[in-house]
DNA sequence: GAATAGATACCAACTGTACGGTATGTATCT
DNA sequence: AGATACATACCGTACAGTTGGTATCTATTC
């Protein structure tokens, strides 16, 4: 899914070339510290079309975190691992992808929602819930799975389905800030192993 | 940061009530949202007070961070765990402490160090620098403990303890996200407690 | 131990500007 | 003709930081 570039000039519309400027520049600088201008420098839009189709930069940032929980349930939900017939192994398959996106620019595989909730969970409610409902509705594709897992073997467990995909999150979510404290993205994939590792425990599979 | 010399001798009150009032208002508001003007109004002192003790507004952020090191490094060196004989214990107890602390408000249990990477990781690496040795300080004090009991129990692992100190903080860190999207303190309680379990099972202790 | 000089710790008032947001315009659709 | 989708120019203010001041320590000298 290629995005467009601001020298193509069939590029999205200004809207989602907004959209997508804040989960690029947001990632980069936090919320409060982009400016309505930053985004409309990185998207190659005037201020006039920023507040046409946002009447807030607060309603920009619930509009991000509907988009980003758009573009990237989209993303997991065309993912192959769907394919595969144990829901266990659908779950590793998961968490393998999770890995293997993380690499690069620090703001390329972080989360925006994540990094917006812990800026503003007190002053912007609206942001807040939006970013939540993007967090825990992808937890909840990821907790259908963990159910169906513990089903089919048996797993007589001290702890939930919805825990365990919450907690899937809170390892990815606490994975990032290492990798932005140190620039590696390494410590935040070693966090991912350690979640695979544990979960595998869980269902009693040898490492 | 430096006990009070006779050089510097005692530092101004002002300083330490600044310095105390950014750990709040930042956990709160977060970093860039902070003004300096609402740090001065919290700690009941002028602007001059404020640019007498920090040069800049990113200085203190600094010397937040690394306030925050001394005092959270201060209190869980004083903690009864320690005691224990046992190092697995004392990593059990540590997560059990840690977790008695979540509760209440968020700003109140919420890590100063965690919130402020998040924003200026990118943007002011001094202070991302500060507060990573903060997080990576504190989990190398776990660090000790996981390997003594590793080796205290031959455990022949293919983790390190390094890496499983960090994934602690980890584990922290996003259950504090969790919960600043919910505003439910339990979510991050959750996630210690699967965290917990995952250190029994690697240790081969009965949940 | 008094006088003095310098450093430290604060305070109040001010400044330049970058910010979020507005007012008003125009071109293109339906 | 009206709505939509932008653009340009502008506005009030809140912001980080400055200036210039006073009171209070500390050190030194006589």
């Amino acid at each position: 899914m290629p995005r467009p570039t601001k020298q193509s000039p069939e590029r999205g519309d200004a809207r989602t070339r907004l959209l997508e400027a804040a989960c690029d520049v947001v990632r980069q600088k936090g919320f409060a510290a982009t400016s309505v201008d930053d985004l409309c420098q990185e998207a190659g839009v005037t201020k006039g079309a920023f507040f046409h189709h946002f009447k807030t930069k607060e309603a920009l940032g619930v509009a991000a975190a509907n988009h980003w929980a758009e573009t990237t349930s989209a993303l997991f939900a065309n993912a192959s691992f769907h394919e595969l017939d144990d829901p266990l192994d659908r779950v590793l398959a998961y968490l393998d992808l999770r890995k293997g996106i993380i690499g690069g620019e620090v703001f390329e595989f972080t989360c925006l929602v994540g990094t917006m909730t812990q800026e503003v969970h007190e002053s912007a409610p609206a942001i807040r819930d939006a970013c939540a409902e993007s967090i825990f509705g992808h937890a909840a594709t990821l907790e259908a799975d963990i159910e169906a897992a513990r089903q089919q073997r048996g797993i007589d467990a001290d702890w939930t389905a919805e825990s365990l995909a919450r907690h899937t999150q809170a390892v990815l979510q606490g994975g990032f800030i290492l990798a932005k404290a140190t620039g590696d993205p390494e410590l935040a994939r070693e966090s991912v192993d350690h979640l695979r590792n544990y979960i595998e425990q869980l269902f009693g599979v040898a490492g």
